[in-house]
DNA sequence: TTTTTGTAGATTGTTGACAATGTGACGGTT
DNA sequence: AACCGTCACATTGTCAACAATCTACAAAAA
């Protein structure tokens, strides 16, 4: 038996160089301050987190595995710049997993979590009169993300989050339509009533086909994009 | 536009020796050359591959994030254990998995993919007349594997592969006693029927229900265990 | 005896140097 | 002008040495 260190001391235990290479390389790349597609060098970074280049080397490996950057040898490695039809996969699976996501809630799902929920939708809905798509963006993440972690699945839980994280290397992904934040805060009261009616199959549906609806828009705005902007510009 | 290089070119240009590492302790992990728990020495094993310790640290930062060790700062990496809740975990996402799939090959399987799944399951058929649960353990892997691939979304593919790897880490794993064998291959020719009866919903339910038995049953072979021999040996 | 402390050896974490490979510019030839 | 070889230069791949940490065991103290 051992008892919880101090947290400082529970932070160097936990933290190796790589470990916070790899993190902080990460937290870059999500924030956009990398593109999809832009190359990584080694030494630059490693000046830059003012380390030397194994740890950098050895984050890039785990980042490679996860899946946000892709290493060609002897070339370097660079952030993934997710192709159309990778996207539409990862969509479909999400939605698969997001069905299992409603049937078991539909089960389980706790008044405090419900009311967490609510609070989730509650608060998008103040940022469709805010006309913040931003904000909304990043409450809808919220509200999934959330309903994922209550389902009580740890492992469907971190590969819904790698697979989001891959979603967003996805270079054409675009912020909903002003116009459309209204009817897309009222589809997330639709998943809540679903869930919360108790229906495990009812409940994963209509998960189901709001994750196929943001699939199916993404591709007409990918298409409609490749129609306006012929071949090669 | 450039050609396919010449295969040993190709080798040489995707095999860095921390790849070439990486699949050989990945390939010894999963044949039991490594049990889990078992610590992994980076000087050991750099000696036997004939390599420095760079390769094999960034090998097993892949193998980390790839859920085949867990690194434990100052104190090397083991191969991992998985626990009974995890794989409990990875089962049920398993069986929301395969749902779909069932749901896609219903709906695009063709003549070809039929003829192979009932060939595999003739196999099995076979190795069960042998008393030859190996060999049809390996078949049952191949079974839905062909099936995974054959549904078309390679994320789904890849990520599937991954959970199947982890389970194999799962100790307490059995093999199918052999007088269940028998019933085993005939719940593949239902599953194989639902799927070509053409019903998404049918073939999806099939497949789920087959993953969820067998999670269940190695549930019950866990509680059992657990009776059997009480909680200190 | 039990506990604590100290020390030596083994192992991991990190670094900088060297080798191998790729990139792009320059100049010469056709 | 287009093509090709050559050659620096930049970057990645690999390695071996050093520093930090952990582990095990023995000696000393309670």
């Amino acid at each position: 038996m051992r008892a919880d260190p101090h947290p400082t001391i529970a932070l160097l235990q936990n933290h190796s160089l790589t470990m916070v290479v790899q993190q902080e390389i990460e937290r870059a790349i999500l924030a956009g301050e990398f593109a999809p597609g832009a190359k990584l060098n080694e030494a630059a970074l490693a000046l830059r987190l003012g380390v030397s280049r194994g740890p950098v080397r050895e984050a890039f490996r785990m980042l490679d595995e996860a899946g946000l950057v892709r290493t060609e040898k002897n070339r370097g490695v660079f952030v993934r710049d997710i192709p159309v039809d990778e996207a539409i996969e990862i969509y479909e699976l999400r939605a698969a997993m997001e069905e299992s996501v409603g049937r078991r809630l539909a089960a389980r799902m706790t008044p405090a979590q419900r009311q967490e929920a609510e609070d989730l939708v509650h608060a998008m809905e103040a940022a469709v009169l805010a006309r913040d798509a931003h904000t909304y963006h990043l409450l809808n993440l919220q509200f999934h993300d959330r309903l994922v972690e209550m389902a009580g699945n740890r492992k469907l839980t971190s590969i819904y989050r790698k697979l989001i994280n891959e979603i967003s290397l996805f270079r054409r992904l675009n912020l909903a339509d002003e116009n459309q934040l209204p009817a897309s805060a009222h589809a997330h009261w639709d998943m809540l009533r679903a869930i919360t009616g108790g229906d495990p199959e009812v409940a994963g549906r209509a998960m189901f086909d709001h994750a196929i609806h943001s699939k199916d828009r993404m591709v007409h705005m990918e298409a409609r994009r490749r129609t306006d902007a012929p071949s090669s510009p």
